[in-house]
RNA sequence: GGAGAGAUGGCAGAGUCCGGUUGAAUGCACCUGACUUGAAAUCAGGCGUGGGUUUGCGCCCACCGGGGGUUCGAAUCCCUCUCUCUCCGCCA
């Protein structure tokens, strides 16, 4: 959510930027009115109070000198009409004002790249030399299925539908070696706390970090069993429900920078992108994700997310797989987001680079739709900033690996880095 | 699943029976000042959050787990939800 104070005092230069950065059109006149209406209803509903309270306070003053308090009570009486109608007027206009400005986008930095989509990013760096086979490669459909079917996608569906899977033997052992592997780099090597969080989150927690009110299609909603109890949804990223931990709290100054690291099941309906990457492990409605989060000062956020994003890299470094860093443009970036690096890895089947990271700066955004703050000792509260990456996907490390690591004979090569999670184990199947 | 207890400011903890100058005693923590060479201790004062309005001083409103109700007036009474704790049962 955006500074409130922003609507009020430069609404046109916001409108603006938003069109300009996010394509994103401010209904100005709207905003303006009911911006006028909240004031006056606002000024109005709350003289009502005050008069109400003193009046109160005299028909207790009065009963308690024993006096007679009927001509007071009838002087009050016609009161709490106006009250709750104003009330509930006021509402009515705070409610809808809610509405659009927790709809809004975040800002995006200044050094952001101006630009409509994807073709609008700017490649920062690339890493590693994409290998030259000397046969046609196989994409790791092929690989997996190979691998005693340990990627069994008939089997996925037949349990819960399309874009799921089941791994099984060498191949689900490699995903588990690439969790671990990940999650002590980070908790050793980078400093992460680990954690482990819920799978079901409630709306509060979501409307956090910005996946409601306005991307509920994009979850899966549990229902309990009964009728009152509170509506759950999965998370679609260990963001979720652990940059919340620190939501409706107060840490001291000292406790910060606070990191984490959480390896989580992730879970998106993927609406809305039908017959994109079909075939595979690409898009999925479950994946498992090893997510790091920052919660910072302020002034450290930009360069917390230089290094967040190398920690991400560390990753493919270790394993050795050719990347690229790519700084995503103002059109292409998540809602939530001020500054965004995408990781993307080498697919020698689609000789392409596809995202297998995502690292972002959210500055205040999120932190003040959960009221995440901080305090300097004897100061006021101050709103942090958040930060999260992947670090990485662990379902796209998969895929990288056995198309980047396969030999001819359809064996894969485990890479050094993963050997000791494997009991030392060099190649798969062969 | 059954029975009971509870949720109050950064923390601890009164107030809830009997509704009224209670935004809330007290303690801790924190800030300022005095004392001290400095520190500790002691003393005096200050010290919640969010919002509205104002050039400013200030004034006003809301908030005692969430929502609703009763009332001129609710931390206090009623309903409801959530969470925590204790005991029993069950279970990984």
């Amino acid at each position: 959510m955006l500074d409130a104070k922003l609507f009020r005092t430069d609404l046109s230069s916001l409108a603006a930027q938003l069109m300009q950065t996010r394509g994103f059109e401010l209904d100005v006149a709207l905003l303006e009115s009911l911006e006028e209406r909240r004031k006056a209803l606002q000024v109005k509903t709350e003289s009502l109070q005050a008069e109400r309270n003193s009046r109160s306070k005299n028909i207790g003053k009065a009963k308690a000198q024993g006096e007679d308090i009927a001509p007071l009570l009838a002087a009050v009486n016609d009161l709490g009409d106006q009250l709750e109608q104003a009330k509930q007027e006021l509402k009515e206009v705070q409610t809808e004002l809610h509405a659009i400005i927790s709809s809004i986008p975040n800002l995006p930095a200044a050094e952001v790249p101006l630009g409509k989509d994807e073709e609008d990013n700017q490649e920062i760096l690339r890493w590693g030399e994409p290998r030259q086979f000397d046969f046609e490669p196989r994409d790791h459909v092929d690989l997996g299925e190979g691998l005693a079917k340990g990627m069994d996608f008939d089997s996925g569906a037949k349990l819960a539908g399309a874009r799921f899977v089941v791994l099984k033997g060498q191949v689900a052992k490699l995903h588990r070696a690439l969790t671990q592997f990940m999650l002590d780099l980070h908790t050793e090597q980078h400093g992460y706390l680990e954690t482990y969080v819920p799978y079901l989150v409630n709306h509060e927690t979501l409307f956090g970090t910005g996946q409601l009110p306005k991307f509920g299609e994009d979850l899966f909603h549990v229902q309990g069993a009964t009728e009152q109890q509170i509506p759950l949804s999965l998370i679609p990223t260990a963001e979720v429900p652990v940059t919340n931990l620190w939501r409706d709290e107060i840490a001291d100054a000292e406790q910060l920078p606070l990191q984490y690291c959480a390896h989580t099941p992730c879970f998106r309906s993927e609406a809305g992108s039908h017959g994109r990457d079909t075939r595979g492990l690409i898009r999925q409605h479950q994946f498992d994700k090893v997510e790091l989060v920052w919660l910072v000062q302020p002034e450290q956020s930009m360069d917390v997310l230089e290094t967040l994003t190398g920690h991400a890299e560390a990753v493919l470094q270790a394993l050795e797989l050719p990347y690229r860093k790519v700084l995503l443009c103002t059109g292409d970036m998540g809602f939530s987001a001020q500054k965004t690096y995408d990781l993307e890895v080498w697919l020698p089947s689609q000789e392409k680079y596809r995202e297998i990271s995502s690292c972002s700066n959210m500055g205040d955004f999120q932190a003040r739709r959960m009221q995440a703050r901080f305090r300097v000792k004897g100061g006021k509260p101050e709103l942090m900033h958040t930060l999260n990456g992947s670090g990485l996907a662990v379902g796209r490390t998969l895929v990288a690996v056995l198309e980047n690591y396969q030999n001819e004979d359809g064996s894969v090569t485990v890479p050094v880095a993963l050997r000791p999670y494997l009991g030392g184990l060099e190649k798969l199947g062969g």
